[in-house]
RNA sequence: GGUGGGGUUGCGGAGCGGUCAAACGCACCAGACUGUAAAUCUGGCGACUUCGGUCUUCGAAGGUUCGAAUCCUUCCCCCACCA
């Protein structure tokens, strides 16, 4: 309902919510569009909870996968939040105050609810009829993919954390995924029924890239926010890479640059384009790591792709220079220097001239790196690709 | 509990005694072309290798066989339907 929830939104300040998984110890840009609502929330004046959902991760997420998923302990759940918790620090402001932002979790009553009183209480406002109806589980049931019962709850569950933060924190507003509409249409419901709350449910849809993939893959595989798990120079990389029909569209949701600006930067056509997605890059990147790691990435990528050099941010490893008098094996390096997951695809590397040391191309299997290939500044350069990049330094 | 169908290399999915490290598709990596883009084409895609091979994989453990992903036994797990 559109037109009462502005009318609210007129009145006052609301508080929203959107619920996270804590399965592990960070989130990725899957989770960005999400975290940029929540951070667009805060910025119009409105309170933003995070809800960590560290119940339901207790019980396991039974969707989609086949196999056995481990179930994390009270200690591996509170280690994630700590992760996630270091997230958002960068995007919300978190305290007291009427907007700062809060972060709960349903592990707090969902772990504390009894199951009779529970069905007798809210289970009677669930319509089996209409849970079938849903899409989550009629696409299941449809192509006669399984479905537990404990899935089957999670429905329930989410309903019910929305009624428990309206009560806890008059939270009016649940955002989420499109997927989520179903599960929030559903808690807005029963927070009606059972204490004539007026609640509200917001959808954005999901992010694909403009030839339909799901963002947020890379060869390192998810583009994870915390820099322990994806460096800033890689989140940086991952911005500049993306493609030309996304530009526009990824500046708007995941930037907060003018329109105007964005408009301008839409404009850029053939080569031109490359400088919206510094752009991109820089923003983003500033969001998520800050302005000083955002500038570090971009410098580094200027002389690693502009000059051919290298730049300060790119993985190093150390070698010994006594090793390193004697020579050693340069498959090995490349190995070690995360450029290829095993020895063997090294060596394919270097057979489909994919390998450059000191950007001179190799396909010499069994060459040697010695104290002769440092260059002026004092390292190598080993390449895979155009992409990827890695240093040697001898110490 | 009963009946039926399954568990194969990241995913999907062939194979059903040797020619199987295992078709094909997707994803992914590299090369060419470019603009660190897309599309397209080419090659690669278990590990190790002295590039001759060697080793480990087809739910788990045993067994039959010269030889097993393929056959047998037991076990574990999943699914559908019935109760």
């Amino acid at each position: 309902d559109r037109d009462a929830l502005d009318g609210h939104l007129a009145q006052g300040p609301l508080t929203a919510y959107i619920g996270f998984d804590c399965t592990a110890d960070s989130l990725h840009v899957g989770s960005l569009l999400q975290i940029m609502l929540l951070r667009l929330w805060q910025k119009t004046g409105n309170k933003p909870i995070v809800l960590m959902g560290g119940g339901t991760t207790k019980v396991g997420d039974p969707s989609g996968k086949d196999e056995s998923r481990k179930l994390l302990t009270d200690a591996e759940i509170e280690a994630n939040m700590a992760g996630i918790r270091r997230i958002f620090d960068r995007f919300l402001a978190f305290g007291d105050g009427k907007t700062d932002a809060l972060m709960a979790n349903n592990a707090l009553w969902l772990d504390a609810l009894s199951y009779i009183p529970f069905l007798r209480d809210f289970g009677r406002h669930f319509s089996v009829n209409r849970m079938l109806s849903q899409d989550s589980v009629k696409l299941r049931l449809e192509r006669e993919q399984p479905l537990s019962f404990l899935e089957f709850n999670y429905m329930v569950l989410q309903a019910y954390d929305f009624v428990e933060l309206n009560r806890r924190h008059r939270c009016s507003v649940q955002m989420g995924g499109s997927d989520q509409w179903g599960n929030i249409v559903t808690g807005v419901e029963l927070g009606r029924r059972v204490d004539n709350s007026a609640l509200f449910g917001v959808t954005s849809p999901l992010i694909t890239t403009a030839s339909g993939a799901k963002m947020g893959k890379t060869a390192a595989g998810a583009v994870w926010l915390n820099d322990e798990r994806l460096s800033a120079y890689d989140y940086w990389q991952f911005w500049r890479n993306t493609e030309d029909a996304d530009v526009g569209r990824f500046l708007k949701l995941f930037t907060e640059l003018p329109l105007a600006e964005i408009a301008r930067l839409e404009k850029l056509a053939g080569s031109d384009i490359n400088e919206a997605k510094i752009v991109l890059a820089n923003e983003a990147t500033t969001l998520c790591h800050g302005q000083e790691a955002a500038t570090t990435a971009a410098e580094t990528a200027r002389r690693v792709f502009a000059e051919g050099g290298i730049g300060e941010d790119l993985p190093v490893i150390e070698v010994s220079h006594a090793l390193l008098e004697q020579g050693q094996a340069a498959i090995n390096l490349f190995h070690q220097a995360g450029l290829a997951a095993s020895v063997g695809e090294v060596r394919r590397l270097f057979r489909g001239n994919g390998a450059r040391i000191n950007d001179q191309p190799v396909s010499d299997e069994k060459r040697l790196l010695t104290a002769a290939d440092l260059n002026s500044d004092g390292v190598i350069k080993l390449s895979a690709g155009r992409k990827r990049h890695a240093l040697i330094k001898a110490i």
